[in-house]
DNA sequence: GCGACAG
DNA sequence: ATCTTGTCGC
């Protein structure tokens, strides 16, 4: 797909100039919104081989609304920086932005997971990965990274707002019953709302919505026979 | 000062 | 994230 190659910033950077950058893109993610013309829908997740040492990005593109999947990009290189909470994107995005540059489709909607704007400084992976592609992102999480929220309603579907510093920064999101509810959060280009009902009609039997589900099951399989490329 | 802490 | 066996349930 064809992508701004224009270098945001360097990715191998120390804590202070990280976060240094984050207090400075951070302003510029658009919160509302919705995609328009979906076609397609991409999504990311990032594991890691060689006891850390290399970090592989996958990238499937689903077509909308059928959710069959027509391109897969597997994409591995080098890890440059440890896991520090918080600073996750600095780790993650360099293998899914080439990973990008390697895809052929373009999708319109992008679902990574990890959070978007529910973040500390509000500058989660998916909402840096969305500034960095220019296209709208959803930040799927599994787990919470802050904010605080109320016990959510044991149905599908039930949902309860994740609150940072008196503001509503993401959703918590019961996509089954019986399991942990997701959080969902804007990453880019898109309303809160909007984001959590495209979530939601990406829900099959699983947890997770099916792009990130797909890419997750690319992403942490066995090393075995997974070769660069779809 | 003491916890909490996406993947 | 990753390392890992069996086990419970639809």
């Amino acid at each position: 797909m064809s992508i701004n190659f224009r270098e945001l910033h360097d990715w191998t950077v120390d804590p202070e100039t990280a976060i240094g950058l984050q207090h400075q893109l951070a302003p510029n993610i658009i919160r509302e919104g919705e995609p328009e013309h979906v076609e397609h829908i991409a999504g990311v997740d990032i594991g890691f081989e060689d006891e850390g040492a290399t970090t592989r990005a996958v990238i499937v593109l689903m077509h909308w609304p059928s959710l069959e999947i027509v391109e897969q990009v597997i994409h591995r290189e080098a890890t440059r920086m440890p896991y520090v909470p918080g600073l996750l994107s600095f780790r993650e995005l360099p293998a899914a932005i080439g990973a990008f540059k390697r895809l052929e489709g373009t999708p319109q909607l992008v679902m990574v997971d990890g959070m978007g704007i529910a973040h500390p400084r509000r500058l989660g992976i998916a909402a840096h990965l969305g500034l960095w592609l220019e296209l709208p992102t959803i930040g799927v999480g599994k787990s919470r990274l802050c904010g605080r929220h109320e016990p959510v309603a044991e149905e599908k579907g039930a949902r309860t707002p994740l609150v940072d510093r008196s503001e509503t920064i993401g959703m918590v999101l019961r996509t089954r019953e019986r399991v942990k509810p997701l959080y969902i959060s804007t990453g880019h280009r898109i309303g809160l709302d909007n984001a959590v009902e495209w979530v939601m009609c990406c829900l099959t039997r699983y947890k997770l919505p099916e792009p990130t589900r797909q890419a997750d099951r690319l992403a942490s399989r066995r090393t075995r026979a997974l070769r660069n490329d779809s």
